[in-house]
DNA sequence: AACAGAATCAACCGCTGGAGG
DNA sequence: TCCTCCAGCGGTTGATTCTGT
């Protein structure tokens, strides 16, 4: 418990305190600080007089926005958009971690560019899941039957700082459930089927592979939904995360299209950047078969 | 041109863990 | 061992900019 007079200081200071955008006058002091002293003592700034902003805002500034190794102002590449995804299927949301990865990057970048990524990917969901709602006329929408999308909310990502057997334990689920999906049977490429457990494709999701061009379709369908946010996707658990995954009905989708044959491939870059999704894909998942006819 | 909605960005908040007294 | 301080992290929010109608 604090005493009056300290608690009064406190709230002096924290009167004191200064928010908001940052002026040029600012950041050059914070520069100056850092070309001394460099990148630390950050509360000692704000108790010797230099600036009224905390420590904590101070670093943020350096470490967000004044570090002279930054990439402001240029949009994430295709090659970063694929690392990021990579990543934090491997890490989960450890920004801070994979903007390690990431030269000139900010874990803000990352986290930013995430969180813009799965907002824009669950609307195209939500858009093309309700299509009564939406007065706009959408190539892929406006002939949309009822999908069979509407899990899609519960879904829920791994938690990905599961130990190692959690992690077992959940993927085992994950692969026991495959056979409940409400999509009928699945359908995978022989050579997943091929593999042991622990290592087909609704399993290793998390660890999906550095992408080449032409990468195959069933392993591009897998890929897409690990694109959509895997495994944080909508973001919610982990057993619904089998249905969630769905390169369940994708694969089969794609199949029943006759558009595609399993050995076709896709141009990956085409799935990415202003194109991803492949809004095609909206139109694949028009041809699933009503849930009357599931069984 | 005006407006709405989406996307992006910057900054804050709360929490955690480590270091040091 | 406990307490405080600090750095760092992830989540969230609000302002601004962009884009489509």
């Amino acid at each position: 418990m604090m005493d009056g007079k300290r608690r009064m200081l406190h709230d002096d200071e924290l009167r004191d305190i200064k928010k908001g955008p940052w002026k040029v006058e600012e950041d050059q002091v914070l520069i100056n600080h850092v070309k001394k002293y460099g990148p630390r003592d950050w509360s000692s700034i704000r108790s010797r007089g230099l600036l009224r902003r905390t420590g904590k805002s101070c670093r943020l500034r350096w470490v967000n926005k004044l570090r002279p190794d930054l990439k402001t102002g240029v949009k994430f590449s295709a090659e970063e958009e694929r690392t990021v995804i990579d990543l934090q299927a491997q890490f989960g949301n450890k920004w801070a971690k994979i903007a390690t990865y990431l030269p000139g990057r900010t874990d803000n970048d990352v986290k930013n560019f995430w969180s813009s990524r799965q907002k824009r990917l669950a609307r195209i969901l939500h858009t093309s899941t309700a299509p009564s709602s939406s007065t706009k006329s959408h190539k892929t929408t406006k002939h949309l039957q009822t999908p069979p999308f509407d899990f899609i909310p519960s879904l829920k990502a791994p938690k990905l700082s599961l130990s190692r057997e959690e992690e077992f334990a959940a993927k085992s689920q994950l692969c026991s459930s495959i056979e409940t999906v409400p999509f009928g049977e699945v359908v995978y490429p022989s050579p997943i089927n091929a593999v042991p457990v622990d290592q087909q494709p609704c399993i290793s999701f998390p660890q999906f592979p550095i992408l080449q061009p032409d990468y195959p379709l069933l392993l591009e369908g897998q890929d897409f939904f690990g694109r959509l946010g895997a495994p944080s996707f909508l973001d919610d658990d982990f057993g619904h995360f089998a249905l969630g995954t769905a390169q369940v009905p994708i694969a089969p989708s794609f199949q029943a299209s006759g558009t595609l044959e399993s050995h076709d491939t896709v141009d990956i870059d085409s799935l990415i950047d202003d194109d991803f999704p492949p809004i095609d894909l909206f139109d694949q998942i028009e041809q699933l078969p009503s849930p009357s006819h599931w069984s």
